[in-house]
DNA sequence: TTGAAAGCTGAACCATGATTCAAGTTCTCG
DNA sequence: CGAGAACTTGAATCATGGTTCAGCTTTCAA
């Protein structure tokens, strides 16, 4: 196992995202991870038309052929792989956060733990936008859904009393945005030795919780 | 001219970002515009795998031959019209701005300019990031670009004394990540009748003003 | 032990669509 | 007006790579 590269599917071969070819024996299983992962990096790297199925074996150590064993299409793969770098972003979220938080640290540790599962995983930016483009319905939904759970936590956070009335769906969205830019500019564009994600995250914090107008006089 | 349909290159044939090919009779001008124009819709539609040379110039009501009078390949037409665009909304953000604005005023103006042009010419989105994979550089250098003048205007209003310290890059890239998902939401994906630019820049430069901290007791 | 079932293999098939080209047609300017 | 430049045309070429397929190997349960 190499540096940022893979093994995102872990123990996932059998997902509600699936294959509609789910594998009956161990090997069978073994197979599909390997094809599963061998297609995250080659996807990540090259970009779904520039990726070729053959590539993909090959990476996997697998023939051809076997391939539509386990996917129908190089597109049914994609998308099996969409599913499944969603689901594992939102898990990661989820895993960082913990009772004791209020909701301003809850939105500095998610966007802490996205920013370090990035930088794991560098290709699911370059995955999940394509999608825009190769499963749109796959790409609205996993926006969505963040979005969706954004907006849980800020609700949360103004019946606790740590965030002021009237943020919604609109604010969650503009959050969404920023962890996503912050994302792609101090991860995935990030020049020479970057700043750590804890860092990044306190100064989007700050500004989330002061805005950046000058101190009322 | 339909609804949003397109004519964002207008009056610019000849841009510094256009082909090599430069056509040298007011004939060519045309014929190029008309490829510009077709090749806009085309590539908003279907996307840059699914669009076609032959379609575009069917809808540009050209020959297919002729397209290779202007443009070396398809990937070169495509990265053309990038940069038409680009160009084309940093241009209506500039235009939105007027000097009695204070700092806040101005994000508020932009981001609803901006809102207004994405509703005119939503293939702008499909197109813009397409090009994350067709042309790399020219994605990035459009997001650097744009990225820069907002780290501008921040550094103008703190120095106007509308904007509190400590306002830098960062910032800038999250309020370019907040109006693209904005964007994307409110415009691109809107629902029915959607909420007017001004409304949603409005609720936006309230997050922006004051953050979403609940008032500190 | 044994016969399906589950997997594996890679050469061959094929559709698609970008690009080329040789032969017109239309400008433009001296 | 005439010659060459600019532009147009669409059929033919060609590369690419996804998908199929017929036969072979391994696994597993009875």
């Amino acid at each position: 196992m190499e540096k940022g590269n893979t093994t995102i599917s872990q123990e996932r071969a059998d997902g509600a995202a699936g294959p509609g070819k789910r594998p009956r024996t161990e090997r069978g299983r073994k197979t599909l991870r390997k094809l599963l992962d061998a297609a995250a990096i080659e996807f990540g790297e090259r970009g779904y038309h520039e990726a070729s199925v053959s590539s993909i074996t090959r990476r996997a150590g697998v023939a051809l052929g076997s391939f539509y064993t386990y996917f129908d299409s190089k597109d049914a793969l994609f998308r099996a792989l969409v599913g499944d770098l969603s689901h594992s972003v939102r898990d990661h979220a989820r895993e960082a956060m913990s009772d004791e938080m209020d909701a301003l640290e809850i939105e500095r540790a998610t966007l802490a733990a996205f920013l370090g599962f990035a930088r794991e995983h560098k290709q699911i930016y370059r995955i999940i936008d394509e999608a825009e483009f190769i499963a749109p319905e796959d790409y609205r939904a996993h926006y969505e859904t963040i979005a969706k759970s954004i907006e849980a936590r800020l609700g949360a956070g103004i019946r606790s009393g740590d965030l002021r009335e009237g943020l919604g769906e609109l604010e969650a969205w503009a959050l969404m945005g920023i962890n996503v830019f912050i994302g792609l500019r101090y991860v995935v564009w990030s020049d020479q030795e970057a700043m750590e994600p804890d860092a990044i995250a306190a100064r989007v914090n700050r500004m989330l919780a002061e805005g950046i107008a000058a101190a009322k006089r």
